[in-house]
DNA sequence: GTAATACTATGATAATTATCAGCTTTTATG
DNA sequence: CATAAAAGCTGATAATTATCATAGTATTAC
């Protein structure tokens, strides 16, 4: 089995295509280009146009806007079978976003030809896309809310449980993925320093322990109260 | 002509029910029921199981979410031609948003089963309303940058300036949607004494002008500086 | 292996924002 | 129209966060 075909690929059952029919999906596979990306090298870029979408096979990339000051704000992390860039194709805008791999990638292009005409002639596809997005758009709610509501130290510490949840740790008990303090102060949108200066002081309190860039969880009970507002 | 069929209403113009056919607007426009709404009532809460979707026919709502600090985040103004709910009704959960209306209003709501059944039956409504869901997704994403990036007095005085893009200016210069203190402290994320002093540090220096809660924009160009963190 | 470079860390200080308290004005209600 | 209630305003102060400076530490490239 050729597991270079998207009907073989595992990763499929985790986003919209699966909506898909046989026949859908092998265009889809014959139309599509892998590419493997480097840490560290872009995607795509703020403002460009976008001519498909990505489909994370294996790895992490970082979702991020350039704000007035110059500094990125990250506003979502993708992993293993999530879409990149659906938005734009779909609103036919430029991308509002870059994305940058954070950890070596695979990935699939697939040309904004082919989804369109799924779009066009499977209502399924077109309602599982759209399921989708308003799950997105409920967590953009709770971003803001989160954003504007918490301060930055809850900020950081539900950064850290997000990073457990949905990227796991290592075999010596850190998280699985490691980000640079300054991406973790991009995610909580806070200076660089700033978002230092509180993992030192988690990390006297006991909540943490790293080694290196690496940061593991010590207690996650207390490390949500925090991020709660206890 | 009964304005008060869909089939006549302006109103439609401005949001997905355009892409549907004549019969289906014929059963939207039996199925739906009027409502007028009192400034200051509840048209949904957080929480709850919304049974169809809201469209705006006249006046403003409020969309807010609470936080865990017992404060309300203000996520969006919805206001004439706008659909409330459908986030809720597509992905079947529970809304995660209150409305609130902000002004005298009034609304028609539309059955979910109406609205699904045109989803799986009308492929150009479904991708209408998966165009209209990236839209306000991608304003989720600018808010979000927003919030973790600008200052609070840049936020204010963003927020007037979409106050004045959005709703307009009455005949006497006043911003024709008025909010109250703790409604524009809401919408930007900050405690409302902060935003009142915000708000008379901008009249002192003859950004905008107020008389009682009515605001009104004096110098737009210094205002849009300000917000752009010149 | 070592120099160069990027990242992490911490202190000192300034700027921003929140909180609490008290007062004034506006709005709503009988 | 009087009075209660709600909303708006301001000062004092505390807490949070940003900024600048500087030094240590890890990584990378040659």
């Amino acid at each position: 089995m050729d597991r270079k075909r998207c009907e073989n690929c595992i990763v499929r059952q985790f986003n919209s295509l699966r909506a898909m029919s046989k026949e859908e999906l092998k265009k889809v596979s014959d139309s599509k280009t892998m590419k493997t990306i480097k840490k560290g090298q872009p995607l795509f870029e703020e403002g460009e146009k976008l001519n498909g979408v990505y489909c994370v096979r294996d790895g992490v990339s970082k979702l991020s806007k350039l704000s007035a000051n110059g500094k990125d704000q990250i506003v979502k992390l993708a992993s293993k079978g999530e879409v990149m860039g659906q938005r734009s194709v779909i609103a036919e805008e430029h991308s509002n976003l870059s994305a940058v791999a954070v950890s070596d990638m695979e990935i699939c292009f697939i040309p904004k030809e082919t989804i369109n005409t799924s779009l066009q002639k499977n209502p399924n596809f077109t309602l599982e896309v759209l399921r989708h997005m308003a799950h997105d758009l409920k967590e953009a709610d709770d971003v803001i809310v989160n954003m504007s509501q918490k301060t930055v130290k809850q900020r950081i510490a539900e950064a850290f449980l997000y990073l457990k949840n949905n990227f796991g740790e290592d075999g010596e008990g850190f998280l699985a993925l490691t980000l640079s303090r300054e991406d973790i102060a991009n995610v909580v949108g806070t200076a660089t320093e700033s978002a230092i200066r509180i993992i030192s002081e988690f990390k006297k309190k006991g909540l943490i322990h790293t080694s290196g860039k690496r940061v593991g969880i010590k207690d996650e009970r207390k490390l949500r109260d925090l991020a709660e507002g206890f």
